[in-house]
DNA sequence: GAGTGGTCTAGACCACGAG
DNA sequence: TCGTGGTCTAGACCACTCA
């Protein structure tokens, strides 16, 4: 019926904590105990794990046991930041957690700012929970002395939103923003920060806030669990967005 | 050094593709070869080639072999449809296949689309290569009657912007794109249809096109291979729009 | 038919976490 | 200390491709 075995074997557990069977923190059966429950080697057991780990569905962790994961808000990021609706939804929930140092720019950095080798910049780093589940991770660079650095550890924007809207209290003008996306597959840190496996897909979000003079003030690097995230863009053909209005109203 | 062995051999192979060692189209050792090469098992040799599967370096076919993959332009998604650059970029060498046929609208294109059930579509699949290697996916979905659909088959564009460009040829008003964009493992079926192993993370696009009255006269599902692509999406502040176009001149 | 990758088994040792 | 998941080995059978 089904092509693989563990494919078969990761469709009746996806069942069992769709319908309840298995609730959210409960701990799976040991894979010594799948191996028995469907007379499969460890191999293969463990490779139906994975396709559920990356479904966002379990969390495995190594030397306690596989538990089934804590369901969260979906982050959606719409035009640039944050949607206030996934904003409103985890406030009363989300921890965030903000560091900043002074670093120098590599030439990954460089590049992306468009600013010479060896430039200053103040970097943050933004990690988010949603409860006790690692949500969202944010590095946030801006050039050195464009903004107090200390200023803003007490802000909970989990995205480094605030960061921007830092700037623009600091007088710092913002004309355009630009938003880049790619999938990809995380780096071990990165899976290790956020609790997925590295074969978890995630999405990558780069934005780059640029001032009148076509300067980048502002770069922020984002990576999601692609199971809890999306990004989401609206143009209009601006001849008919009065139009559009008036009809919708 | 290295945390995993499969992570050492398959960054040892990685310099070799990058450094032109191999070259693209030549076939990488046997996975017979590599045991012996590194004095490691199977699976430890397998999972090392998995990796340089995902980050697109290497392509998998059973029974012939495994081989260097020939590196293609990469796809550039820019304010709802294909950029310019792109475009110009893969024209001389794309190969675009459309197909189309008229369907009843499931649950999950009923909810996209806000129509009722049952609802007849006109569903057009896309497919492109780029040389030989499958390089993009999309389906596009039109309300029956809204376009005549032999028209569209002379059609170029690898990701169905030209439906879209018929539909206001046909005198269908668009008052606005939105693009849901998220990062996920392909499907066994999308996999194989782009060449990619069931492990590479693909960028998935999902875009409608609203006409005045907000309704949505054209879906577009878009799958395309992370290592490949990427979305852009840039937004103006407008009241500084014309002083940025002004400082950049 | 020979060689390739796809899948699965059986068993081992290790690192980590909690009692 | 014990059970857990993380990694690796050795070997088997199968399906697919191509000469």
């Amino acid at each position: 019926m089904v092509a693989n075995r563990y494919t078969h074997i990761a469709n009746q557990l996806r069942v069992q904590i769709e319908q309840r069977v298995l609730s959210a923190d409960d701990r799976m059966p040991s894979e010594a105990d799948l191996m028995a429950a469907y007379s499969a080697s460890r191999p293969t057991v463990r490779l139906a794990m994975e396709v559920l780990e990356n479904e966002g569905l379990i969390v495995r962790r190594h030397g306690s046991g596989t538990f089934v994961r804590q369901p969260t808000t979906r982050i959606r990021y719409t035009n640039d930041k944050l949607s206030p609706e996934t904003r409103a939804a985890i406030a009363p929930v989300m921890e965030v957690s903000v560091t900043h140092k002074t670093i120098t720019a590599d030439n990954k950095l460089c590049a992306l700012l468009g600013i010479p080798t060896d430039t200053r910049l103040t970097e943050y780093v933004y990690r988010s929970r949603h409860g006790t589940v690692p949500y969202s991770l944010a590095h946030v660079y801006v050039p050195a002395g464009l903004l107090a650095p200390d200023e803003s550890l007490k802000a909970l924007s989990p995205l480094g939103d605030d960061v921007r809207a830092q700037l623009i209290a600091s007088g710092v003008r913002l004309a355009a923003t630009q938003s880049n996306i790619t999938a990809r597959l995380p780096t071990a840190e990165e899976a290790r920060l956020l609790g997925i496996g590295i074969g978890t897909a995630v999405l990558d979000i780069v934005r780059t806030s640029l001032d009148p003079t076509g300067r980048v003030v502002e770069a922020t690097l984002l990576v999601l669990p692609g199971f809890n995230a999306e990004a989401t863009f609206t143009t209009h053909s601006l001849l008919r967005e009065q139009e559009l209005e008036a009809t919708t109203r």
